[in-house]
DNA sequence: CGCATAGTTGACTACGCTCAACCCTGGTGG
DNA sequence: CCACCAGGGTTGAGCGTAGTCAACTATGCG
């Protein structure tokens, strides 16, 4: 899967993006706020979170090269609020342009549609998979999905507590759950990489 | 919230739509299979499923007027098994025959894209949920955000079970729950709606 | 070498699930 | 008109699993 990039906009448009470096810890923009662009990350990270008086959700991890915020373009206000989690540097791509853009040029089009259903489907996994109670079967479900069919591995790019959330778990409780599953002979794990091993 | 309905497609391609009559508890297609076409049910009610040896997983009820499989177009094969709930009449909409319409009709896509976000916030908005453990919270967040800010009122269209595998809990602790933000004052409840009573 | 962060392990707790019994409602048929 | 039934909803008791808190180890980086 590709992500949308600024190289994939046409010129015109590219010409028009602002740039914006930040440190960490930077909102970017804020749930309820009037959406007024949407973004790519060229470098850093940034996180998305939503707010309520006692918690804060933290619901995704954007990494550079990826784009976040494109349901602004149909949404009134942002659903989330973004903050750096590392210097960080933005692309900020204004919403009307990139409507007209869109209607400019189908390609475009197509790559933003094809992305979006990849974002879709992909909470949507993660959305079946809290609906699984066992720590257990609900990572094995998630190696399954996830794991190159290949060489049966998955090379995590992230530190274990990233997919600890993702996955809805604390990371003791991960961190048990994996240990189980290599002490039965279920996976392997070296460094950042796990493998399952039995045929499923 | 408009969703797509076969009437929004041009002449040409509504005249190439086929329906299925079927009964309860038939398959429309099956998680892994080639994609061929996108839905529209037109009355009854589909079930969407994920399969797994231990598990059924049932990630969205799809009600007469809503579209499913609408990702179809941009994947291989589906993400999920669509099943009947009640006797339905489904519309066929041929996936090629579709994306031709994509291509020739701006003001179609603009309608998929905008349904497209509105899901993809829709289960996000679940996923983020899910990320709150106590049962009263998560209940309580997800009025605040299903609530209609006119009359802060929710009337549910399906009975109290469904919402409770929305929300990942079971049927018995929404049901307690309830009912101690009911003694609580918080809300109050009348036949199939629930109305937030302070203010947040 | 020292610090910060990630990961692991242990003990305890709490919350939501499960199972079960029961109530309530609406629909159906005699 | 009542009897019956099915499904949804409520309530109770007990259990189990994942969270929490804490201490400790491992790893990486200046």
């Amino acid at each position: 899967m590709q992500f949308l990039t600024t190289e994939q906009l046409p010129i015109n448009l590219q010409q028009r993006i602002v740039y914006q470096i930040l440190d960490t810890g930077q909102i970017i923009f804020q749930q309820h706020e009037p959406t007024e662009a949407v973004f790519v990350v060229e470098c850093g990270r940034v996180r998305l979170v939503s707010f309520s008086e006692q918690q804060i959700i933290t619901h995704y991890f954007v990494e550079a090269g990826e784009s976040f915020a494109e349901t602004a373009l149909f949404s009134d206000t942002y659903a989330c609020t973004a903050i750096t989690e590392l210097p960080s540097r933005i692309a900020v791509i204004d919403k009307e342009l990139f409507q007209q853009a869109l209607r400019d040029y189908p390609d475009l089009t197509n790559a933003y549609m094809n992305q979006l259903t990849y974002r879709f489907e992909n909470v949507k996994l993660l959305l079946e998979l809290r609906s699984i109670r066992s720590a257990r079967e609900r990572l094995l479900q998630y190696l399954i999905r996830r794991i190159e069919p290949s060489n049966r591995t998955l090379t995590l790019q992230r530190p274990l507590k990233y997919l600890a959330t993702e996955l809805g778990l604390s990371a003791e409780t991960l961190s048990r759950t994996l240990s189980h599953l290599e002490e039965q002979g279920l996976i392997s794990r070296k460094q950042r990489s796990i493998t399952l091993n039995e045929d499923w």
